[in-house]
RNA sequence: GCUGCUAUAGCUCAGUCGGUAGAGCACGUCAUUGGUAAUGACGAGGUCAUCGGUCCGAAUCCGAUUAGCAGCUCCA
């Protein structure tokens, strides 16, 4: 005898049977139900139940039911694979948070068209409606069951498994997959199935091996669902920066300029602008001193502070670098090296700690030609860039106040709500590699950093092998409309650059000592927060950082003098106002375009003259009737100033 | 950098079998209309991304380059 316990009624039975069998034996099955939850475990229906448990039925609404069934929407789809191209080898096809993806070595190319045939060939098989059974096997007998198969990428995965690894397989039809499961029952549930598109990848995630061909797809118990998914897609699409942020003219890119070297039109400079001056003035507040140092230096200065050995195939280099006849110069890809500069002017003492040193910094990173996106990834940027330089027992307050400040900034503009934190650590695997220092040094940092986050309560993941060359970091990772995930903000500790500088302060023993170094931004790099912010706000930026804040429409000419002296009355209080004066005596007839984009409108016809107001049209509020003009800009001026959402 | 796709007017796109280029919107002029997504007439706009090849002839076929998109790898 044992307990099945379904959370809402418990069972006895005596034999082992299925959770399907169990729960129906409970009354508790439905049609919805895919899967199910023991002991923490996600387990097929299939699955035997033998002694006492807890189970939770799922569902394709539970995040774990979901992974079930687009696996197995993964299993369908390289089953059609082999249907349809047998020669193909199979590799692996798991699920992810937008549905599934299989990777296939296919010397065919996986165009559209075929697309569209392996769409259909598994319609086929889920209405074939073929039952999902799992099996396992021992080693040799897996080994050589995907030798038969002609697998070689399957015995390479199960070559690599631990000793004591459970090797299991699933089978529908005549497809056996190598795979760890859970199943569903059978295909039959996964009524809609869309294979979005066809791309490369490299076995294994790594660049020096093979690149595959990867088929993603999403699937669903039901063509609404799916139809609702694809519309929410195209959505998303609507509000993607580098379509919106071309055509409503806050950028442009050049193709003689070059790849990820966009030209910010009069309108993203004016946002750009507003966010610049903000944080200066508020970095100014929090003590910081501002700094404006070269964009470029000689190799040597890269080469002390490690970038020559650790960055060079990310940084453009002017002159032969192997010359060392001659100078060779290289643009900057982080501003460290010359900010140190400023510690570095005077011999310091313990009383100037913290400082704090702020610069609004334009970096050069010379990326892969593939790695460019809109303003989300350029080769020149400009980023909110600071480091401080503290004694030791100053690290925790500092770190706090950086976070605190980023925290803010983010807050303000309303990116906070998609934001989760990283605490990103090195791989002591590649310790001398991609990291300098001792492990001993690594393990102080990351010690120190990770009780920083704990007193502070940051609720971090961990990240390992994302760290810089020089030490631990504090990724701010934001997620954007199209669920892709981007650091946008960083607080890193260092504590290896302060040494090869040979920064040093008179403490107050009067021993020299070296400085921790906080390297930190407060809203990153204006260029990709620009990109989140129009897709956050898909264009219709808030007032206070919106290029254009008020438009001004006369209706008729006779107030076209009118509307230029409102123009100059709000424009002298620093409000960005323009007067659409192009159809003076159009009327019915003036173009909306991209109204909506404009947080207030003015319209001044012979009303609102006679009682000597405008009337006022709020984007987000609608028509609010009719207002003086010192009233309108009073209430404007503290919108503004509040810098409300 | 890798895999796949793409490039025709400022924008969105037609252009069949290879025979010297088309629409709508936008833009300009004129006329017309007094309140929030589309008045009418006329006009201007393209070395079909660039370079090369095949051909009597290339927007169209082939190759390279450049740029854009999706993903991989890398990264703020």
């Amino acid at each position: 005898m044992f307990k099945v316990s379904f959370f809402e009624k418990t069972l006895e039975f005596e034999a082992p049977l299925s959770v399907f069998d169990a729960a129906k034996a409970a009354e508790l099955v439905t049609r919805a139900h895919i899967a199910a939850e023991v002991g923490g475990t996600v387990v097929g229906m299939t699955h035997l139940l033998a002694g006492d448990c807890e189970v939770k039925l799922l569902t394709f609404t539970d995040a774990a039911g979901k992974h079930v069934f687009d696996h197995t929407a993964a299993h369908i789809l390289a089953q059609a694979v082999k249907r349809l191209y047998p020669a193909t080898k199979l590799t692996i096809g798991p699920a992810v948070e937008s549905g599934f993806y299989y990777d296939f070595d296919s010397d065919i190319p996986f165009t559209p068209d075929v697309l569209a045939a392996l769409e259909g060939e598994m319609k086929k098989i889920v209405k074939e409606n073929l039952l999902i059974e799992r099996f396992e096997l021992p080693r040799e007998e897996a080994r050589a069951l995907m030798e038969e198969k002609g697998e070689p990428y399957k015995m390479q995965l199960i070559d690599e498994l631990p000793a004591d690894a459970v090797i299991s397989f699933y089978r529908q039809g005549e497809f056996v997959d190598l795979c760890a499961g859970p199943h569903l029952f059978s295909t039959a549930a996964v009524k809609a199935i869309k294979l979005t598109q066809c791309t490369g990848a490299y076995w294994k995630g790594d660049q020096k091996n093979k690149m595959l061909q990867r088929v993603y797809g999403a699937a669903f118990p039901s063509k609404e669902e799916l139809k609702a998914h694809l519309e929410a897609l195209e959505e998303a699409r609507k509000r993607d920066h580098n379509k919106i942020g071309r055509e409503l003219e806050y950028f442009t890119t050049v193709e003689e300029i070059g790849q990820g070297l966009p030209i910010l039109l009069p309108k993203g400079s004016r946002v750009i602008q507003t966010l610049q001056r903000w944080i200066e003035d508020e970095e100014q507040k929090r003590g910081y001193l501002l700094t404006k140092t070269p964009l470029m230096a000689k190799r040597e200065l890269f080469k002390i502070s490690g970038h020559w050995d650790h960055y060079r195939d990310g940084m453009f280099i002017m002159g032969d670098p192997d010359d060392y006849s001659k100078e060779c110069f290289a643009l900057r890809p982080m501003t460290c090296p010359f900010q140190y500069q400023v510690f570095l002017n005077k011999k310091r003492s313990y009383r100037e700690l913290p400082m704090r040193l702020g610069e609004t910094s334009t970096l050069f990173r010379n990326e892969d030609s593939g790695e460019m996106h809109g303003l989300i990834r350029v080769r020149q940027f400009t980023i909110s860039e600071g480091h401080l330089v503290l004694r030791p027992e100053q690290l925790e307050e500092e770190f706090r106040g950086c976070l605190e400040l980023a925290k803010y900034v983010l807050d303000t503009v309303g990116m906070l709500e998609n934001c989760t934190f990283r605490f990103s650590q090195w791989d002591p695997a590649r310790a001398g590699i991609k990291y300098e220092g001792t492990a001993e040094q690594w393990e102080e940092a990351q010690r120190v950093m990770g009780n920083i986050l704990d007193n502070l309560g940051v609720q971090y993941t961990i990240g390992i092998d994302e760290a810089a060359f020089y030490g631990p970091k504090l990724d701010i990772q934001y997620k954007n409309v199209f669920g892709k995930e981007d650091t946008i903000v960083t607080i890193q500790i260092d504590m290896l650059l302060a040494e090869k500088f040979g920064m040093e302060y008179v403490d107050s023993d009067g021993q020299m000592k070296t400085p921790y170094i906080i390297h930190r931004t407060s809203l990153g790099c204006y260029e990709r927060t620009l990109a989140y912010l129009i897709e956050l706000y898909a264009g219709a930026l808030p007032t206070w950082m919106a290029p254009e804040q008020v438009r001004i429409l006369p209706i008729g000419d006779e107030h076209i003098d009118y509307a230029y002296d409102v123009k100059r009355r709000l424009a002298a209080k620093g409000v960005r106002v323009e007067v659409d004066d192009r159809n003076e005596t159009i009327g019915k007839k003036i173009r909306t375009t991209q109204l909506e984009k404009v947080p207030y409108m003015l319209v001044i016809g012979d009303n609102e003259m006679n009682a000597g107001t405008v009337a006022v049209r709020s984007r987000k509020e609608g028509d609010k009737g009719a207002v003086t003009v010192d009233e309108f800009l009073s209430d404007l001026l503290v919108e503004i100033e509040e810098k409300r959402r």
